[in-house]
Parts: structure tokens; C-alpha cells; sequence
DNA sequence: GGATGATCCGAGAGCGCTCTCGCCTCCCGT
DNA sequence: ACGGGAGGCGAGAGCGCTCTCGGATCATCC
């Protein structure tokens, strides 16, 4: 029946209390210059009446919202069908309601959501914004940007309209790349292949940096474009195979690929690890403990990463409203460290 | 510098337009009254001076937020590691957009968050509530009932507490089931065994039901409890091998423990599908096509359980706000159907 | 003991919007 | 040509809150 109630208002608890509505506001909200036998029978009202402030009648004067937007673009790409994305925002989320903040999230898809975002960003309804933007000239980075709110991003931007104060948050992707190779090369194999993921996307191109850091100079035929699919590490997997029959070991850029690759050595009778040794990328669980064998891979701690997103843009609200200050010196981009997670294909 | 430029009021519209307050609110909110030479006038000033609503003000005077909360619990458990979330998240996402409602996000997953989630629910801050509640037992859905919040349940809640004016999404748990399991007669099988999920889920609880609807009189001991993850549907295909030696088939009640038992099975040299026909739940991708043979499945649309479990919530707040009828006769629950996926394990 | 602060509390304005109400205009019928 | 009705538009109140500012209260110091 949800015959709604009316709730009752800060007049209400005031009268009830025997004060006025400014005492009230200054005991709900945590400000001192209450007396204390004052101060509890305001308290008391509260608990009887069952008072809950109305956060619209607070915003309108406050300008705060305490809501902050998560917007994720294209969630059709691989970084929304794994879980590596409930897994961030699990990070955001826990950050967030430590502070009171709410999680209003935003999927785009194409061109008209993000004009819609655009709208809504604008529209200051939250004050502030955490950004997945996955594709290299996505235009919603920018977009995002000239609405002026705070935001912090997911993944290194590659955002040609100058980094600035573009501030984000990034797992290693170069530095784990080099640990993965380092640790084929420790396992004593030299022909060792790379198969990329979607080049578009910094993470993927960051990946093949950390590869060639190690590999200098190697044959570029030890090189294949993938998708960061299953079927595209299969593609890749049976090129290589092709190109280099003499290849030793195989650095994936993720892990859905190198179970692709995986699948395809079986198939051509190439024992793993012995034959080929294969690593992954990511960790993505339940993928990288099922395969045949296990994978051994490079993990990234994605909860944390929505964490320090959250903390960081957090931290930037803040500031906004206290010391307007800075807005030059802070740092732009932290970069947290990877693990090589070993298991039983390399 | 994010120097926040104060935002144009209607006020400011209104004089740019040369009427009053009321008119531009009218043409703001396509209200008809307004003559068009007027109309156009205002819809000139609004974009001239990139006049966006304050939310905020509107809400405080409507008593609507045009937000939904989505609360999801406990997010370690399965549902939150696996892509399912995201899909259904998107649904929801598709489906509130479109009516230009925004998607509150709550993941709860201590009794702490509970009484959190109670009071923001209490509070006002959104229309209605889509959520999931995992387990039999779970304290959320009657807290939420309780806020008197319109709500629509992801799943079937096991919820004792009288399901008078309960509305949920499921889909075709028993019906999924009893699907598999036929087709594993079809097949010629007869000795077919169950790995169920965790049984405080009612999905879990529901194709067990299936399956013993088809199988019927079967042998108590081709049953064994899983709870959804590999290492359970390892340890019971084990456990079944043991058992039952002659066993033919095997209904996982959802992918990953299909996953897990076929890697016994292979362990023990049964061939997949010859000596033993295996039946996920889910299709979980990439999980159903990488396993080794691949997964014949019994596929959920995810996502269109999320459209649905909007669209109902959305349908329910028009409801509410119009026509104060019914409340009684609403279709309490509905039951989407799952579709045979058959791959190569049977 | 009276002036002087310091402290506590209330009155009141105002945030940006919606919505009712009444006035004014314009069109129609006769 | 005039009365009446309908429809377009503006004035103003008020949603529930915060916050400034001034008045009241009380301790403190000379």
C-alpha cells in the first residue's frame, strides 16, 4: 500500500524538542555550540520521531551532494563481461560509503549516452566523477573534463588534450610485463612470443612496451595483434606456430587469451610447459585456475585500484570545498604494482 | 581550477527570455500552456545560457528523485565474482536511462551496511529499489519491505515473511533443469547424477527441484551437495565417482562446478561425452566455451532479467504516483524461460 | 558590582524549483 | 457588438534545509 508517510521534518523535531529549527540543524549535523542537556533532548526527538534529514532540502543550500558518479564506457568490451569490474567497484563502493558518499553509476554505450552523461555531469547532481574509459579517443574523457567536475580515471588516459591535472589510477602494466618475460627468460627460453591485446587501449599498449623493454630487439615475426579474446589468442597462437615453429614460450596479454593459446598448442601437440611455457595477464579468476594448466600470470589488485580512486577524488572534493589551493602540484597518476603469480604452464 | 561558474537559475532564464519564472518551467518540463512563439523564445534563452535543472530544488518541491537504488548483497559470493552482475547491472542500466532515471549502486555486506542501506532507504534519497538478495535467511529483503519502498527482487526470495506483495524476477531455475536433464535422457543416459549449488540459494534449491522432477525415485546417493564454486563440483564428482562408478551423466547446477568436474573426470580417464555426459547451468561465458570439452549449458538471459526487474520497478513507481489502485492483484512473480545450450560435453 | 567578552541559541532569509490561483487576453456564439 | 468561456501567463507561496547575525545569558576580571 506504501501510504507514504509524511517524515517528519527539522520544524517538527524542534517543536518537539522545545528549540529551534538552527539547533536542531547544529545537533544533526555534528557542530558544537550545543549544550549538552539541550543537546540530548534534541537527540531525543530525533530517535522518537525517527527524524532523517531530506539530503534534497540540504543540497539545494549546501551545493554538496555527496554523490559521486562512476561512469564506465562501453561496457560491450571485455572489461565489463569479466569481473574485473565488479571487483572495482566493490573497491569504489567500500571507499565511498566509509565516507558517506553515494554510487551513482552511469554506463555509456555510444554517442547519445555520452551527451546524455555530458547533461547529467553538468546538471550537478554529483560532485564527482570516477572514469573508465577504456578506448584511445573515446571522446568522453574530454567531454568529462570540460564539465569541470573532479574526476579521476581508470586506467591511464590517453588523452591527447594535454594531461594537465588529468589525475588517474593504474596497475603496472609495463613494469608486469617485464616480470612476466623476465620470468620466461629465468626459465631459461629465448624464442619467447607476444601476443597483444586491443592496441587502442593503453593497458594493451603499455604490455607490449614492458615486452619489448625486456626483449630488445627481438625478431618482430615473435609479435602478434590480438583482441584481448579467447578467439584472437587462438588466431594468434596458430600464426605464431606458423611463423615461428621454433618458439619456446608465449607472453599473453591477458589471460582469456592465453587459454586461447593454450587450447591451440594442446591441438598441435605442444606440451606446456615443457614444450611452450605460457604466461598470462591479469589473474582473471575463475579463468586462470581452470585452464590446462593452470596459469601462470600476472595479477593486479583490482579492488584496490577502485579504492584509490575513490580515496583520490574523495581527497580532491575535499579540497575543493576547504582550500582552494593548488590544483597544479598534485600527482597525476599512480601506478600500482603487479604480481607474477606462478602456476603450473610457465 | 574547476572555478565553479554559478549555474543559471530558472530565474536567469526567465529574464533572458523576458516571462516569468512559471513559463520557463513549463516549457522546461514540456508541460503544454505555452503559446510557441513564447516557447521558442525560452527554449532560445535555456540554450543560450546552457541552463541544466537543479535536481535538487525539483526534488525538495515533487517528492521525486528519479533514482533507484540497486542493492546488491554480499558481493563475495559467487554472483559478484562472476560476469553475471555486470550483465544484469546493464539491463538495469539500459532500461533506467531510457526513462531518465539514474542508478544508485549499494553493495552491502555486513549487518553493518544492512542497517545502512535500512536508513538510506528510509531516507528518501530514491523512488524504488531493485535488489538481490543471495541468501535464504537474509535480513535485507524485509528491511527494505519495511522502509515501504516500492521494490523488485532479483531471483525468487526465500523469504518467509509472507510474499504477499513480493515482485521478483527469476528465471526458469526448475524448468532449466529439468531441461538439462531430459536432454541427458534423450541422449540415452539413465545413471545421471546432480552436483547441486549451495542450497541456501533458492536457485540452487530450484534445479535440484528440476532435476528431481524428471528423476524421479532416482538414487538418493547420485545426489551430492556443491555450492557453486570449482573446488565443490571437484570434490562431489569425486565423491560420485565413488559412489556410483556406472554413473553415465552429470547435471552440474551451474558451470564452474561443470568445469571442476570434468577435469575429475578427464583425471580419471572417463572420456567427455562418451563415457559421462556433462550439463552445465549459466552458460557462463568465457567459462562454458573454454572448458575442455565444451559446455552443453542451460543459458539465463541475464541481461533482459535486469530490463525486466526495471521495467516492473518503473511501472510501479508511475503507479504509485498516478493511480493509488491496486496493490493487490500485481503479477507477483516472473519467470523467465532458459534456453538448451548444447556445445560438445553432451 | 558593573563592564567585557565569550558562548549559546533563535529569528529570518534564502537556496532553485513547482504549482496553485487568479488575471488578462482572445475567440466564439448570438 | 457584447457577454462568456477557454486558454495563456505571471505572482507568490512554500518545499526542508543551512547559515548568518544579533540578542540573551553567563562567567570573568578589575
Amino acid at each position: 500500500m506504501t501510504e507514504t508517510v509524511p517524515r517528519p521534518t527539522l520544524e517538527a523535531v524542534a517543536a518537539r524538542a522545545g528549540v529551534s529549527r538552527a539547533t536542531v540543524s547544529r545537533v544533526v549535523n555534528g557542530a558544537d555550540g550545543v549544550r549538552e542537556p539541550l543537546a540530548e533532548r534534541v537527540r531525543r526527538a530525533v530517535e522518537e520521531l525517527g527524524y532523517v534529514p531530506n539530503q534534497a532540502a540540504r543540497s539545494l543550500v549546501t551545493k554538496r551532494h555527496d554523490a559521486v558518479a562512476v561512469i564506465v564506457a562501453e561496457p560491450e568490451t571485455r572489461v565489463f563481461a569479466d569481473p574485473f569490474f565488479a571487483r572495482q567497484l566493490r573497491g569504489i563502493s567500500k571507499e565511498l560509503t566509509a565516507h558517506d558518499n553515494q554510487l551513482v553509476l552511469l554506463l555509456t554505450e555510444d554517442r547519445d549516452d555520452h551527451a546524455r552523461v555530458g547533461r547529467y555531469l553538468a546538471g550537478g547532481h554529483v560532485d564527482g566523477a570516477l572514469v573508465f574509459s577504456l578506448h584511445i579517443d573515446d571522446p568522453l574523457p574530454e567531454l568529462i573534463q570540460r564539465a569541470g567536475l573532479p574526476t579521476v580515471f581508470g586506467g591511464r588516459p590517453d588523452w591527447s588534450g594535454g594531461g594537465k591535472g588529468v589525475v588517474y589510477v593504474d596497475s603496472d602494466n609495463r613494469g608486469g610485463a617485464r616480470d612476466a618475460v623476465r620470468h620466461l627468460l629465468g626459465l631459461g627460453r629465448s624464442r619467447i612470443a607476444h601476443i597483444t591485446g586491443a592496441l587502442d587501449q593503453t593497458s594493451a599498449a603499455d604490455r607490449l612496451d614492458g615486452f619489448r623493454d625486456v626483449m630488445v630487439g627481438a625478431d618482430p615475426r615473435l609479435v602478434v595483434e590480438g583482441d584481448f579474446t579467447p578467439a584472437a589468442g587462438e588466431r594468434a597462437m596458430r600464426e605464431l606456430l606458423g611463423r615461428c615453429p621454433g618458439l619456446d614460450a608465449v607472453f599473453a596479454a591477458n589471460d582469456l587469451m592465453a587459454a586461447g593459446a593454450l587450447r591451440v598448442l594442446r591441438e598441435h601437440g605442444r606440451r606446456v610447459p615443457d614444450d611452450v611455457a605460457v604466461v598470462g595477464f591479469d589473474d582473471m579468476l575463475p579463468i586462470a585456475e581452470q585452464t590446462d594448466p593452470p596459469l601462470t600470470t600476472v595479477r593486479q589488485d583490482i579492488e584496490e585500484m577502485g579504492r584509490l580512486m575513490a580515496r583520490l577524488l574523495l581527497r580532491d572534493l575535499d579540497r575543493t570545498t576547504s582550500a582552494p589551493e593548488d590544483a597544479g602540484g598534485a600527482p597525476s597518476g599512480v601506478v600500482l604494482p603487479t604480481t607474477l603469480v606462478r602456476r603450473a604452464s610457465a
